[in-house]
DNA sequence: CGTAGCTTTGAGTGTTATCAACTCTCGTGG
DNA sequence: CCACGAGAGTTGATAACACTCAAAGCTACG
């Protein structure tokens, strides 16, 4: 599954990051950072390191050594329950940090594993504790990020609590739209890294509810698919349905 | 219904907190530190501060001013979806930190209210972050603290999107039983603070499926229910069932 | 060009929500 | 001390939304 490509790839494997150098600087964790700190903690930062797709950047129980930032691509962390069953926690997208659920237990509560060919800067986790303690504003970014990965997940919690399957779609799409967007890409047209088996553990549907749900939006003209490649065709009406308006009981007291 | 008490109990809402002798001090923020740094953090606590049942410790919106560290007594945090709707993001018990949400926007995106009558301390938010540079100690049980947080909401995600309704009240059951017990009581007998109505909104349940499910565990002889007393006769059972054995497809691959 | 995995679509079922009525509990005031 | 009322909790009937099982159609990669 994995021969042709590697010998190709491990050159590039570990390169040294550079933070001041990289285009993601203001999205990710140097934001707010002047000059002197950003190259120090460019510095901190070991190698960057290529996935392809389907390979595991970490394993549920690994000991955690660094925190990762996405360069480019796509990753999904999934948690397990013993049988079959599992539940994606997070898609995340270049810009994005992963791995900071593991600071609590020095170990990672899930497994994390590329859905693209994706590359990852890997910055040592007692480096950059160590660093945030002399960089104030280096702490109060690692704390900001934190705290929203803690609102994305209670997000998620109000998604999956309260939400029927139409918004939790919905509003997932324009999650997508939004983030990617944000990378510079168009808000309205993109391609999906992952199968409608992930998005549905992610949304706590079964995949065949996820297809169903597609293939009635199309027909509504909300979007355009065809396969994993997605075109929204009206994200207002997305957006509000996300938001459980055009539901009966909507403004009541 | 508020009038009464606030006389007697004005005199107690300011007293000066001091981590150094709380008992708390083993699940809280000082965890790990020496006794100077405590000494330091105790003098960078405002206040404590004394709240009623049903009373708001902060509201959706709010700008962030403090996190609170819970001394007694249980809180819930809420979440908004315009129409009636409410997802009720978590219970926070004694020994616990909440507020931690607001770091990301420097605005509350959740209200916490008191669910009985409760104690927390007031730790002024740019205060700790300027203290956790010096303290690195500090700073390292701070991010250790947020970490958890993203663990248990993601523990969360998983019952919501892939559990049963009886999982999820199974897991809660013993949820409950795991952290008061850590506060020195009974791990098989105590008193829910909540509503069935909040218990819901936690699980993403009907209020009537929960009492449903209440009812018909006591049934099956796991636990004996009065009201919000509750009584756990079969702990193992309970856990197994919260971690979905019992479910006929249980070991498969 | 064939095969394996992914996706779509259909039919039937089940879990859980909703609506509704009744009961219990506890605090308040007569 | 008891009666009352309001909120909380229980229980039942019904229905809907989403799951499961099943089969056929696509896509993409070797």
């Amino acid at each position: 599954m994995q021969k042709r490509e590697a010998a190709a790839v491990i050159n590039i494997s570990s390169i040294k990051a550079a933070c001041k150098d990289c285009t993601l600087q203001e999205l990710c964790l140097p934001f707010g950072l002047n000059e002197i700190d950003i190259t120090a903690l460019g510095k901190a930062i070991k190698r960057r390191r290529t996935l392809k797709k389907g390979e595991m950047l970490y394993r549920f129980g690994d000991p955690l050594r660094a925190l990762y930032a996405i360069r480019s691509g796509a990753l999904k962390t999934t948690g397990l329950i013993e049988d079959g069953r599992a539940q994606v926690t997070g898609f995340y997208l270049a810009g994005e940090l992963i791995g900071i659920d593991a600071i609590n237990s020095d170990r990672h509560p899930c497994s994390a594993e590329a859905l693209e060919s994706s590359e990852v800067c890997e910055i040592p986790y007692p480096a950059l504790e160590d660093l945030a303690t002399k960089i104030p504003g280096l702490q109060h970014q690692l704390l900001r990020i934190m705290s929203r990965e803690i609102v994305r997940d209670e997000e998620m919690l109000m998604m999956l609590g309260r939400m029927s399957a139409e918004e939790r779609l919905a509003s997932c799409l324009v999650s997508f739209s939004r983030r990617l967007a944000r990378l510079g890409g168009a808000p309205d047209e993109f391609k999906l890294s992952m199968s409608r088996q992930d998005l549905g553990d992610y949304l706590g549907l079964a995949l065949e509810t996820v297809s169903r749900l597609l293939s009635r939006f199309q027909d509504d003209g909300l979007i355009n698919v065809h396969g994993r490649q997605i075109v929204l065709h009206d994200l207002n009406r997305l957006r509000a349905m996300a938001a459980g308006a055009l539901r009966e009981n909507s403004a009541r007291a």
